[in-house]
DNA sequence: CTGTTAGCGCCTTCAA
DNA sequence: TTGAAGGCGCTAACAG
């Protein structure tokens, strides 16, 4: 509190040596000989001295600073993709600033409402489903885009592939032997309809693929949803033995439902979800893992080597992964 | 891509006036006319010019930032306080800078680690339960610290009251007419152990008043710990009736092993969690909320409050709320 | 109401 | 290997 931190010339004031010197040795360039160096070493610790980044970026250009845009902060995915992020770029001495844009998302120009030009060297998004409009108006911040969750030709992203992922899903389920299998998904969810859609083109080939019927209920996102369409299958004649739901947000509604309606799972019906949601082992639910955690490792590599620019591919893949658990059986025809 | 992004001489030029007009405008300070306010303005949004924060910074001392330092990211909990805190601080136009310091935690002098000095206006710790050194080593910064989930007399912090929170859980099951209560507390858990030991204070504050023996059980944090201490209590010849757990994670441990092992709920145990989990609510769990993104939303506007001089109260205390739900009932001896 | 001037702390020439 | 000078983009005094 109150005076001003010690600056850079504070510190060659102590060490006796003139500002380049302690601007060399801060930034690690050679030229400094050893004593000089462990002296301004010294003096800077002595004076616990931080280079501005401010400062220095004003020269360079660079703000040391990579923004992530997210549209909520709350639910689960998006902390693991944070947490992902977070430790890579620390690793490379970059900081994350983080800005949460869900209530702002559909006003005309959010993008422009953020500080981002000028502030970050680069932008990474989380599941935006960005339109080529929005892309385009962030690349007008003038640094490098990196996109999450989203496939765009030309662009630099990390994305797994939601319709084999959803295609292996049903898989499981037809190889147990189930035929009446349904899938619930979501609609009208802002920023998920992209990897929405796929989803669901991958239950149905894999569905088209055995020669069996397609069955899909869509309803809106989140447990909600789910809650309300598994109420809709469970009215048929003869209800589903299987269901594959988008998301496990939706698997958890449609499970309280079953829970409620005293319908046994799996003896009744086998309950898969996809995403392998942290609680999603509480509920002992079969389920798609996407490890977000990656993907947020994987989106802050891309950044760091397009900064470096020794970007070597800028489409990266992320591989899903089967988890089972005990939500799904054999199919057993009911009495 | 390319050259520069536009400075304020290009908006100036541009617009035909000064650097210092141009910088009034952009301030929104008073003494400019508004014909000339006007003719600025569309010049900086056609040359899509956004201030530099960084040069800005400079002059003023201010960066405009505030630094957000968390244990870890993935878990619910932080998500929702960032949620918070995210919101509060766009409006009063700070950015959000994230610290993940979870693995650095241990490392003596890891706050030195982290580029805060000269880079942040403010610090916010989120369940850090800091050490009084490490705070002073965060004074060392030099910026005001806020802390939260931590009550530490003279710093500015936001908290719920543990304690009467965790004695409102058992009087909750007590006024059921349970008599053997148990409770499963965490203990090794590197980030919260003040708050557990208030928890578990009032749990047996409310066993004393109710001059029923206490009985806990500690395990290790987390869901596996909830798990091994139900096990443990199961095996007991008579086993409690209801049982509280020092947060929701833990209830869930418990719940998993209570299903295993075909115990109904609440039928023969009633189960009590402590923090509202998002997914408390798909397991009917009964629990204790404390609106984390509440604790956010306070902790910035008490962070912005310090910056603008005119902090009202630095101790902000969030009520914590019973949350009725499935898992609890009146007790029920069993046969 | 508007423009001019002098730095903020640092990096990058260039010269010694 | 070291130092001196200039300027990055902006704000805060001034002067007009």
């Amino acid at each position: 509190m109150s005076n001003r931190p010690p600056s850079m010339r504070d510190v060659a004031r102590l060490a006796g040596v003139s500002l380049s010197t302690v601007s060399r040795v801060m930034r690690g360039v050679p030229g400094v000989s050893p004593v000089v160096r462990e002296r301004v070493q010294s003096a800077a610790d002595e004076l616990s001295y931080v280079v501005s980044r401010n400062a220095s970026g004003l020269v360079t250009g660079r703000t040391g600073r990579v923004a992530v845009i997210v549209p909520f902060l709350q639910p689960w995915f998006f902390g693991s993709v944070l947490a992902g992020i977070s430790d890579t770029l620390r690793h490379a001495d970059l900081d994350m600033l983080v800005h949460q844009v869900g209530e702002l998302r559909g006003q005309r120009g959010w993008t422009r409402s953020l500080p981002l030009r000028r502030n970050s060297d680069a932008v990474i998004t989380v599941s935006m489903d960005l339109s080529s409009e929005e892309c385009e108006r962030l690349d007008d911040v003038g640094v490098p885009l990196v996109l999450t969750g989203q496939k765009v030709p030309g662009r630099a992203c990390v994305f797994i592939d939601d319709r084999q992922g959803a295609a292996k899903a049903t898989r499981h389920l037809l190889n147990l032997g189930h035929t009446r299998v349904a899938y619930i998904g979501s609609t009208g969810g802002p920023w998920l309809s992209l990897s929405s859609r796929h989803r669901l083109e991958g239950y149905r080939a894999a569905m088209a693929d055995a020669g069996l019927p397609e069955w899909s209920v869509l309803s809106s996102p989140g447990r909600r949803g789910g809650e309300l369409a598994m109420g809709e299958l469970l009215a048929e004649h003869h209800p589903p033995t299987a269901v594959l739901t988008e998301f496990d947000d939706m698997a958890m509604g449609a499970y309280r439902t079953l829970r409620r309606s005293g319908v046994p799972v799996p003896g009744a019906i086998s309950l898969m979800g996809f995403d392998n949601h942290e609680v999603a082992s509480v509920l002992d639910l079969t389920t798609v893992d996407q490890a977000p955690r990656a993907i947020g490792t994987a989106a802050a590599e891309l950044t760091i080597g397009i900064l470096n620019e020794d970007a070597p591919h800028r489409h990266v893949e992320m591989p899903t992964q089967l988890i089972l658990r005990q939500s799904t059986s054999t199919v057993r025809e009911r009495p």
